[in-house]
RNA sequence: GGGCUGUUAGCUCAGUAGGUAGAGCAGCGCCCUUUUAAGGCGCGGGUCGGAGGUUCGAUUCCUCCACGGCUCACCA
C-alpha cells in the first residue's frame, strides 16, 4: 500500500471529525423529491426578484460537490447529480451551527443531501438557499482539477468514474450510447422481431472469420470459445420456427486492439425467415435513418471534418464493379483465371496469402485495398465473393458472387448481411473449403459444424440475416474517433505494481 | 509486432544549453453573509514513470524496461 498524499491524510481526519458529531461518513438514505434539471425546468423563467415574492416548495435534492466558495458566514457550491449541476446558497444563519461546520470542512467530492428554496443571486444565477444540509459520502481523494477535468486519456479510460464525473462530453456520448441502443430495440420489437440470447460459450468457431478467445469448463473438461459472432444459433431459432429474431450482445474476437477494435465489442444481429439480401438492405437502411432521426434529429452527421449524409435512397455498389471502376479489372469476366487476377493484385504491389486460391480472394483484397477507403457516404457494397462468404447464397445467375452486403460508410464497414445459405448439402462443401484454407494457414476460417448443417438438413426456410457494429454506429453518430471513447471500460494492459 | 511519440505535485501544465524543480487549481491557516474558473495574506506538498550507464554531478544525455497515444499490419 502507498503511502497516503498529505490530501488524503487530511481527508481521512474528517472522517473523525465527522463522526465526533455523530454524522456517519458514508451516510444513508436519503429522500429526494426533485433533482438539478426539474428545478432548473420549473424556476429558471422567473426573474431574481419574481422568485422573491413567488412562493415555492421547498426541495430536496441530492449530489457531488464539484465547487466550492467560502464567503465568510455563507458559502457558494455547485452539487451535480445525474441530470447535471446547481448552485446552493448556505448561510451561517439558516443552518445549524453543526451543519454550517460540515460544510465549511466539506471537501470538493464529497456526497451531501440538501434542503432548501429557490432564489436567483445577483448575477441571476439559480440557486438553492439551503435550510438543512446533510453529509452523505466523504470522497477520501481529490477530485482530478474542477476546470480542465481529467485529461489524461490513459487515466479516462481506466477510471473511467472519474472521466464521467469531470467530463461532460463523456457523460453525453454514453448517454446517446444508451438512447441509440434503445431505440434499436424499439424500432426491431416494433416491426415484430423477437429479442434472444443465443450462447457465449461456443464448443465450435463460427459465423465469421475472426481469432477467438479460448476457455475450459471444469465439469464438462472440455474446451469452449467465447463466441465471436452469434449467427449459427440464430439460424437454428429459424429452423426451430422463429420467423424473425434479434440479438444484441457481446461479441469477442482474439484480435488487434486499435482505435476501431476492442477485444469485446456489441453486435446487433438480426434473421428473418422468407427474406433475403435487398430485403435486409431495405431493413438496414430504415433501421438506421429511424434510430439516427430520433436520437440525433437530423440526419446530416459531422464526423471528423466529413459530413455524412444519411438520407434514404443509399447507393448499391456491386464489389466487381467498384473494383473494375477504381482499379480497373473486371471480375465479372467469365474467362478471368485465378493466376491472371493474382498477377495484377502483385504488380500493385500487394501481398498474396497461401490460402487465397480463387479469383474472389483476389476481388476482395483489391476490394479492400484501393475501394473502400474512397466510399464516403453509406453505400451497400454487394456481390461478395464465394469464396470470403461459407454462409452466404450464392447468386442464381452467377456463382462466383454471393448475395451479400456490407454497409459502408466514411470507409468504414458497419453492417454486413446476406440471403441466408439454406442449402445444407451446399453449406458442407462451404465449411469444407473453410477447412482447407485452414490447412493452407488462414486461422480465421470456419470450422466444420456438423450439428449446424443437421439442423439445416430438417429445413430452414429462406431467410435474410444482418449483423450491425453497434459501437461503431455509435462512434459516428457521437463523432467519437476511438471505440474507446463509447465503451465504458476499454481493455488495456495491465498495470503492474 | 513495426515506426513515431508521451510519462514532472492529487489534477492541468511550465521548466532545467547537465548544478536534485515552478505556476494555477486542489489542500492547510487567517479574513470576508449574493460568490461563480470567487478574492486577499501566509504555509505545506515532488525518489521529475522504473532500472542501469556516461559524468565530479542526471529530472535533463544514452541504453533497457513498464504503461499510454497516434500510425502501419490483421480485423468489425
Amino acid at each position: 500500500m502507498a503511502e497516503l498524499t498529505e490530501q488524503e491524510k487530511v481527508r481521512r481526519e474528517k472522517l473523525d471529525f465527522l463522526e465526533d458529531y455523530n454524522v456517519n461518513p458514508f451516510g444513508e438514505r436519503f429522500d429526494r423529491n426533485s433533482n438539478t434539471e426539474k428545478i432548473k425546468d420549473a424556476f429558471d423563467k422567473y426573474s431574481k426578484e419574481e422568485l422573491a415574492e413567488m412562493e415555492h416548495p421547498t426541495l430536496k435534492i441530492a449530489g457531488r460537490i464539484m465547487t466550492k466558495r467560502g464567503k465568510g458566514k455563507a458559502g457558494f457550491a455547485h452539487i451535480m447529480d445525474q441530470k447535471g449541476q446547481l448552485q446552493i446558497y448556505v448561510r451561517k444563519d439558516a443552518l445549524t451551527e453543526q451543519e454550517f461546520e460540515i460544510f465549511q470542512k466539506a471537501d470538493l467530492g464529497d456526497i451531501v443531501g440538501v434542503k432548501g428554496t429557490v432564489m436567483k443571486t445577483k448575477m441571476g444565477e439559480l440557486s438553492l438557499k439551503l435550510s438543512e444540509f446533510t453529509h452523505l459520502s466523504k470522497a477520501l481523494r481529490p477530485l482530478p482539477e474542477k476546470y480542465h477535468g481529467l485529461k489524461d486519456v490513459e487515466e479516462r479510460y481506466r477510471r473511467r468514474y472519474l472521466d464521467l464525473m469531470t467530463n461532460e462530453d463523456t457523460r453525453e456520448t454514453f448517454i446517446l450510447r444508451s438512447k441509440i441502443i434503445r431505440a434499436f430495440r424499439r424500432y426491431l420489437e416494433d416491426k415484430g422481431y423477437m429479442e434472444v440470447e443465443t450462447p457465449i460459450l461456443h464448443p465450435i468457431v463460427g459465423g465469421a472469420a475472426a481469432r477467438p478467445f479460448k476457455t475450459h469448463h471444469n465439469a464438462l473438461d472440455m474446451p469452449f470459445y467465447l463466441r465471436i459472432a452469434p449467427e449459427l444459433y440464430l439460424k437454428r431459432l429459424i429452423v426451430g420456427g422463429f420467423e424473425g429474431v434479434f440479438e444484441i450482445g457481446r461479441t469477442f474476437r482474439n484480435e488487434g486492439i486499435s482505435i476501431k477494435h476492442n477485444p469485446e465489442f456489441t453486435m446487433m444481429e438480426l434473421y428473418e425467415a422468407y427474406g433475403d439480401m435487398e430485403s435486409m438492405m431495405e431493413l438496414t437502411e430504415d433501421l438506421i435513418i429511424t434510430v439516427t432521426e430520433e436520437v440525433m434529429g437530423t440526419l446530416e452527421i459531422q464526423y471528423g471534418d466529413q459530413t455524412i449524409s444519411l438520407k434514404r435512397g443509399w447507393e448499391r455498389l456491386h464489389m466487381a464493379d467498384a473494383v473494375k471502376e477504381h482499379v480497373g479489372i473486371d471480375f465479372r469476366r467469365e474467362d478471368l483465371t485465378f493466376e491472371e487476377a493474382k498477377e495484377f493484385a502483385l504488380k500493385k504491389g500487394l501481398e498474396i496469402a497461401p490460402h487465397y486460391t480463387g479469383t474472389g480472394h483476389i476481388l476482395n483484397l483489391l476490394f479492400e485495398s484501393f475501394v473502400e477507403e474512397k466510399i464516403v457516404q453509406p453505400t451497400f457494397v454487394y456481390g461478395h465473393p464465394i469464396e470470403i462468404s461459407p454462409l452466404a447464397k450464392k447468386n442464381p445467375e452467377d456463382g462466383r458472387f454471393t448475395d451479400r452486403f456490407e454497409l459502408i460508410i466514411n470507409t468504414r464497414e458497419y453492417g454486413n448481411a446476406f440471403s441466408e445459405l439454406n442449402n445444407p448439402i451446399d453449406q458442407k462443401e462451404r465449411f469444407e473449403a473453410q477447412l482447407k484454407e485452414r490447412d493452407l494457414g488462414n486461422v480465421e476460417a470456419n470450422e466444420m459444424d456438423n450439428d449446424y448443417i443437421e439442423a439445416l438438413e430438417y429445413g430452414m426456410p429462406p431467410a435474410g440475416g444482418l449483423g450491425i457494429g453497434i459501437d461503431r454506429l455509435i462512434m459516428l453518430l457521437t463523432n467519437s474517433k476511438s471505440i474507446r471513447d463509447v465503451i465504458f471500460f476499454p481493455h488495456m494492459r495491465q498495470k503492474h505494481q
